[in-house]
DNA sequence: CTACACTGATTAAACGTTTAATCACACGGG
DNA sequence: CCCGTGTGATTAAACGTTTAATCAGTGTAG
């Protein structure tokens, strides 16, 4: 059993026919002069003995071993399917298998997981940082998912571009009074979107920021929100930072009596297995993962193949922002509740 | 450029102090006959010259290449994230790194995503399967995660005790009409899992079973379920064979005013990443992923360890069955509706 | 007719590791 | 004194591939 599983390689194949094995590797790669004849004659009795290149051969004569990592932060983050899903169509379709390495758990593990890929020979890696963490100096090539207002990020989702999508819609449907939840202030792309919503709502309107971690901290895990005393306050859209916290938010809503959309608007962002599931269909916004994915992958890939290797560090991608789509579905409503602006109380953290 | 990356390999190693290389070799590997003065003297001189020993070189050699390989039915699965990490983890353990390959898409894919691995020489690799696919013979060890009654299924999470659990904890709160959610009967463990409740409920509760897809064929995907209906029939409890359904059952029923847990119980399956959060919090069934992931790859490591190699297909765990965890939250209360249950109707499928 | 270019193939080395076989040597028992 | 044994190291081959260098013809221009 090697690592070509079945029996045959190019020794057997050439030996079948009486030429040489560089003669069967020229014409399986169609790299030498080959006789077309004797060229496809080569081609059949490879096939015919089910002939599969042992990569293991390959890699060692070429030093590319033919394979890029994918490191996450927390892999139990909902968002992660589509990333890993999007990363391995990208790297399937330049030829390169993807080893994933879980940086979960403390920021030290995010160092063990990147070395673990580098032990097994990935060519280059991406990498979605754990949020607060710079990466240094890799051995690799590496392409950096995480917002374009991370130093070092190579492509990402414009976040603050969804953010100002969200908070515009949210104005034009008349919201004077709107909470922003987010959870931790450490995250940039959080942090981007926070600021975008703001941006989006501009003058029109009054915001105020609710950061779940520093919330739970007080009150434990899974506490409520506290949202109905919100709209009692006079808020009337909810725009969460993650269609998880936007969930938590409109069932919280819903169970205190107050209905989505007619009495409060709730929207979220990255759309979610479940956004368009629950009742209300949550309004949010999507990012283009397979755009980022191929971004991401092709610039790798350019710096993999760059003769002068920089081999180490941060690659760059033609294009390091990619924009965000409004989902518009049934979460958000017209504000009915017409009152003035108060200018009272300006916009400001809720929880320092 | 190497497979492995920093300059120093076994020669320079050798080199450097004067030795041969299989010298080298064995003191690091600590096999052959190595004084124990001179295999430190090695073991120093290579994390000097930060050695990172060429898998590609190894696998050649020995015909391992240290990887195994991870199928996945439909990566946007909600139930993915805890998979494959928890495999990721338990291949780290092992010594082996973990490959992914994403067969979405139709049913070809899933072979394609097989094959792609083989070519890229893992030494097995574990799938779970695309609902109602047989696999194939494949050319190495395979571990199988579905369900206990899937054929050639090597291990699994016991999801007709999950469901057991969680009928006979709704029929303690005395609930007497209730209707499973499913989404699609072909798949193995939804069947596992609604069977299991209603054994659960054994004869004391009268039960229907609500076919998602089959619903969504009719009025179109996000349809509504119906819920509120079902709870005017008498209805008291919803038990969904996943957190998904369950979430979309409860918003539904809030948003049409019925209060959950007072007026109408919800369970769910899996303790999704939304199960803690959400208003009310999802009564639910975790199952145990990393110990089913270890069953998984122990047996898959035994079977490639194996002198006389079967190769091909299913591997067998020492356990094929892994109890669930009832995780009761306050999505569920007692039935304050207390109607005899009547004999009218006798349990069955709501849609065919 | 010689020299040259071109074509289609082969030779041989190299990638880095592992490992069976071998070797040099010292030591102790017969 | 010789032989067997054990120790600590080396030699050399092998895994499967790629590729630069070489070679044997053949046709052709000068």
């Amino acid at each position: 059993m090697t690592t070509g599983r079945a029996g045959a390689n190019l020794t057997a194949i050439a030996a079948a026919l009486g030429v040489s094995t560089a003669t069967v590797s020229n014409a399986l790669s169609g790299k030498g002069r080959v006789s077309a004849e004797l060229s496809e004659k080569i081609r059949l009795k490879a096939d015919a003995l089910g002939y599969v290149p042992s990569i293991a051969g390959r890699a060692l004569r070429t030093g590319k071993s033919g394979v890029l990592g994918l490191v996450l932060p927390d892999i139990a983050n909902p968002l992660f399917p589509q990333i890993a899903q999007a990363i391995e169509k990208a790297a399937d379709n330049a030829g390169y298998g993807l080893l994933i390495a879980d940086s979960h758990g403390d920021v030290a593990k995010q160092t063990d997981a990147i070395n673990r890929l580098i032990e097994r020979g990935v060519e280059g890696m991406v990498i979605v940082p754990r949020r607060g963490t710079r990466i240094g100096n890799v051995d690799c090539p590496v392409a950096v998912i995480d917002s374009p207002s991370t130093p070092g990020n190579t492509v990402s989702a414009d976040h603050w571009d969804g953010g100002v999508q969200i908070g515009r819609h949210l104005a034009e449907l008349g919201h004077r009074k709107v909470v922003i939840i987010g959870n931790n202030p450490d995250s940039n792309v959080q942090n981007d979107r926070v600021g975008g919503i703001r941006s989006g709502l501009s003058g029109l309107a009054e915001a105020e920021t609710l950061w779940i971690a520093s919330l739970e901290k007080h009150d434990g895990a899974g506490c409520p929100l506290g949202v109905a005393q919100k709209v009692a306050q006079g808020f009337t859209a909810f725009a969460a930072v993650s269609d998880l916290h936007a969930l938590r938010a409109l069932t919280e809503l819903q169970r205190d009596g107050i209905t989505v959309p007619e009495q409060a608007s709730v929207t979220g962002f990255d759309d979610l297995i479940w956004a368009p599931v629950v009742t209300p269909a949550l309004t949010t916004i999507r990012m283009d993962m397979v755009r980022i994915a191929d971004l991401a992958v092709t610039a790798l890939v350019r710096s993999i193949d760059a003769e002068d290797r920089p081999v180490s560090g941060g690659v760059v991608a033609d294009i390091s922002k990619v924009a965000m789509e409004l989902i518009v579905r049934s979460s958000c409503g017209p504000n009915h509740k017409k009152q003035a602006a108060n200018k009272t109380s300006t916009a400001g953290e809720l929880t320092s």
